[in-house]
DNA sequence: GTCTATATAGGGATAGAC
DNA sequence: GTCTATCCCTATATAGAC
């Protein structure tokens, strides 16, 4: 681990976390190497274990920077049932998806590794707030109470979300701004029953 | 719960498959080892290769599954931008997804394994048809030529298909038969701006 | 802060007995 | 068809010099 007050001086620990970052999201984590990190930064692998205890402590970085996402974000309301909420939250999950996609994509694509960080006991030593953004967004969709119908809506919903993930490389012409809006307007569209 | 010993020798590498695809899906193509689907079948990994010639070979065969699939879909007809092409398009794949999730699955999950299938030749020595479904459906959604709004649509109506992927727990208590309708009914919403 | 060298573990894959 | 034993390679991680 790397002390808070240690001199980043010539910003390699940045630079790790591009670099890996841009690697976990287009390979996936177990399919990177350290190796492979450290020749694209022209350094040697155990130059990367200066700046973090190990292989999960780069995702983890990575993994802080999403709840701190989360923070920024707010407090979800408690009211599953309540249609205006999921609308809302909807809307709020949209900005945050545009705005950091690289950081949404990484953890769509690494569920399992992101997984085992709250398995272990680092999150707790770095001050994690309890439950993540992710159960919160579950729990609007998951309740057996909610009508069926209602449920599958907002689960397309949040699929017409990380649909950027599925045709990335199809809509790469259209920039973000009408892209944004042209998400807004559908899926709005498809929480309300024609 | 299936006895070992009770099945006939040859049920073995159907048995591989099964926890192959079951575990792929789940954890992830390189996540799983060799070791770890030998013991649950409690055989040594030797025993694997006796019935495939490697750890790519288990993943070729179910990608098999796939191709056939392809087969019985049948030919794509060729005009990306008229609308009711793309919806008899969406309306077979909606069939598929809901019939062969788990196929859907593993390669949703594990796009970078099947791709390199493709990369060496090992298709065209099992009779691989040229183009995939995934290539000849992006030629749907790719083309700068369509509206971007049509565009955004149509991979969102992607997104909600692979949405029993991403919220596929939040749903389990919700039968094929209601959640395909369902599906259906929304999906062809999304296509039709109000 | 970065290096070389090395320890250790686990992966895929093969040989040969039965 | 399945086993044990083994090989080779690559990965993470550590030790200690500079």
């Amino acid at each position: 681990m790397v002390p808070a007050s240690a001199v980043d001086a010539g910003g390699t620990r940045e630079r790790i976390l591009d670099v890996a970052l841009e690697r976990f999201t287009r390979k996936g984590y177990a399919e990177t190497s350290l190796r492979e990190i450290a020749e694209e930064l022209g350094v040697s692998k155990a130059a990367l274990y200066y700046h973090f205890a190990s292989k999960q402590d780069i995702l983890l970085a990575l993994h802080l920077r999403m709840h701190a996402l989360e923070a920024e974000f707010g407090p979800l309301a408690s009211a599953p049932d309540d249609p205006g909420t999921w609308a809302a939250l909807l809307d709020r999950l949209i900005g945050i998806a545009i705005r950091h996609r690289r950081l949404i994509e990484l953890h769509f694509r690494n569920p399992d590794a992101v997984q085992q960080l709250h398995s272990g006991e680092m999150l707790e030593r770095h001050g994690s707030s309890g439950e993540g953004l992710e159960a919160q967004v579950l729990r609007f969709v998951a309740s057996p109470a909610i009508d069926p119908e209602v449920r599958v809506r907002r689960v397309v919903s949040l699929g017409a979300i990380v649909s950027f993930y599925v045709g990335a490389a199809a809509l790469s012409d259209i920039d973000d701004e009408d892209f944004e809006r042209l998400l807004r307007k559908v899926t709005s569209e498809i929480l309300v029953p024609r």
